[in-house]
DNA sequence: GCCGTTTTCGGCCCGACTGTTTTCAGTCG
């Protein structure tokens, strides 16, 4: 079984993890934490690479790639399982109690001989902690409500969560009169693809009215921490927001700091450093004067580091910084740029809106085309028949006249069977005018199986996107096993599209492989799978998974105009 | 342990909040 680079990463932060509680020096943790990053973010297998090439990647030395090398031919190294015999799995897993860290670990371990949270909780629960050196009755107190709150809460939700909790909120902000400017930063700007928690940023002179305002708001439950410009709350749906208020001109740069993420900020705080500046929340400074240099806008911070602006969706120090430097960032996809939708059901299968609801609230959006896309029969639940199909074809181009500026697309998702078949002979599939194949079922074949059968679907030329290609969602099942690298080659070599699924719990594919899919010239359709009329929005989500994965609008079929579109999905017949 | 327009030693991002520390360590993001 071949070890990945995520393998690695996971090896070197256990490492770092450990190091963090056994030793003083806060530097050999970092450093193997930022090895660990680099290597998580590193786009080529590291198996194939010899010592030397290790070595070459930023932040990972002599010492470090030795234990690389080792980790990828043994699975781990000889000072790691001597950190593991030495400190007890439980120890490091008592520091994922928030306030709880490796100090505070080590100590009650050494002292109290606690190694896990079980014994964490007792101890907390008799008072048992409270006689030891920086603990007290408050300390046991705060231990005991951090681990029911993680029992509780499964401690992150999917984006449209977090967005709607998010908005909400800052509707509220807003409506505050001293509120200058409210917007959200952290992870839900960055769009990841499950939040935390939400990060949100006010502008105002006068903080103090703020935090009374945000602390007693009726959907919080629990006051973490109140500060005189920044509170912690946990809301009654369990999701934790943090609020920071600062001066309307420090906009930009605390627009920056929240942002993150954590690792693109201490990249630019170094590159800062290096110029004789200093980067905080406030703005960049000049060390030696403490002149104010930028910090209303972004994009006037960026350019006073010598760096063009960075997008939100860029920032997780994957190489942007490194790209935006020699001039190469992308120019990523935005929502704007889409002209359609590939993928999407109706009341003839497990849709919930009608033909004519949905395609009414797609000319709402503007496409220049939209396609249908109901269940073909194979997935025998939604009991479609060849009839079924042609009268609603029928249907929909009689419909076509009422939409004299978007074209309506007669399409199916294809059920993908063990074997790589799809549903219906050539035949009737050349009837379409596209179609989307997907797995529904056997998710778990054998790596080997898995890859034959989707590179089988993808050979097939009436076959033009695959859906949600890992089938994976969010929290509940797993992705299938599948050779990446081997359907990504197929897939740009047959002229299949990959999809990303934009649907909130599935952003499938995911933002690593859709960059990883696209260094192979794979071509992508960000769709958003819509059974409602609603979900039509979860467009934005998509967009945000495709920026993460470095797309273009060139990268995008459905970005596309029609004609560009109709030439690809001929696959090249 | 890593790294270098201050280059082989001596730094390493920066600040808010909490707790009990009366001047700061630990934790977090």
């Amino acid at each position: 079984m071949p070890r990945s680079n995520d393998d690695v990463a996971r090896v070197l932060t256990e490492f770092a993890d450990l190091l963090a509680i056994v030793a003083d020096d806060p530097f050999k943790p970092r450093a193997y934490e930022k090895a660990a990053r680099a290597i998580g973010g590193f786009p080529d297998e590291l198996q194939d690479l010899d010592e030397a090439g290790i070595h070459a990647i930023p932040n990972v030395g002599k010492s470090i790639a030795e234990k690389v090398r080792s980790v990828l031919d043994t699975g781990t190294f000889p000072e790691l399982e001597e950190l593991r015999a030495q400190v007890p799995s439980g120890v490091r897993a008592m520091t994922a109690v928030p306030g709880f860290g490796p100090k505070k670990a080590m100590v009650v371990y050494r002292e109290l001989g606690i190694d896990g949270l079980e014994e964490l909780v007792a101890a907390a629960r008799d008072g048992r902690l409270r006689g030891l050196k920086g603990f007290s009755a408050k300390t046991e107190e705060n231990v005991l409500q951090a681990v029911q709150r993680a029992q509780r809460d499964t401690g992150r939700v999917t984006i449209d969560v977090a967005t709607g909790v998010a908005e909400a909120l800052l509707q509220r902000l807003r409506a505050i009169p001293d509120v200058r400017r409210a917007d959200l930063a952290g992870s839900l700007r960055r769009m990841a693809e499950t939040i935390g928690d939400v990060d949100l940023l006010v502008a105002s002179g006068s903080p103090a009215a703020i935090m009374d305002a945000f602390t007693g708001y009726e959907e919080v439950e629990q006051i973490l921490a109140r500060g005189e410009t920044k509170s912690s709350v946990v809301t009654r749906s369990g999701l934790q927001v943090d609020l920071r208020v600062i001066p309307n001109e420090a906009w930009g740069a605390a627009m920056i700091y929240f942002t993150g993420s954590k690792a693109h900020n201490v990249r630019i705080r170094e590159m800062a450093v290096r110029k004789g500046l200093k980067l905080n929340e406030y703005g960049l400074f000049e060390v030696e004067s403490d002149a104010l240099i930028a910090a209303e806008t972004e994009r006037d911070v960026y350019e006073r580091l010598g760096l063009p602006f960075i997008e939100p969706t860029l920032r997780e120090d994957r190489g942007e910084i490194e790209a935006a430097l020699a001039g190469e960032l992308p120019q990523v996809v935005t929502l704007k740029q889409m002209r359609g939708d590939l993928h999407t059901h109706t009341d003839l299968t497990d849709g919930v809106a009608t033909l004519e609801q949905m395609l009414a609230a797609a000319a709402a959006k503007r496409y220049a085309y939209y396609a249908v896309t109901d269940h073909a029969p194979n997935l025998a639940m939604q009991r479609m028949t060849d009839e079924k199909m042609l009268a609603q074809r029928a249907k929909l181009r009689a419909l076509q006249e009422r939409y004299p500026r978007m074209t309506l697309l007669h399409g199916t998702e294809l059920n993908i069977d063990p074997d790589g078949a799809v549903d219906w002979p050539a035949s009737f599939l050349e009837g379409f005018d596209l179609t989307v194949a997907s797995i529904h079922s056997h998710f778990t074949q054998s790596r080997e199986a898995m890859t034959r059968r989707m590179i089988r679907a993808m050979e097939n030329p009436d076959v033009n996107v695959i859906g949600h290609p890992t089938t994976r969602k969010i929290g509940r099942r797993d992705p299938v096993d599948l050779d990446l690298d081997a359907v990504f080659e197929a897939a740009a070599r047959t002229g299949t599209a990959l999809e990303i699924d934009a649907y909130p719990d599935r952003l499938d594919l995911r933002d690593e492989h859709v960059r990883r899919a696209r260094r192979y010239g794979v071509r992508f359709s960000i769709d958003t799978d819509a059974h409602a009329v609603g979900h039509l929005d979860a467009m934005r989500y998509g967009i945000g998974v495709a920026q993460r994965g470095w797309l273009t609008k060139d990268d995008v079929i459905d970005a596309w105009p029609l004609s560009k579109l109709r030439r690809f999905l001929r696959k090249g017949a």
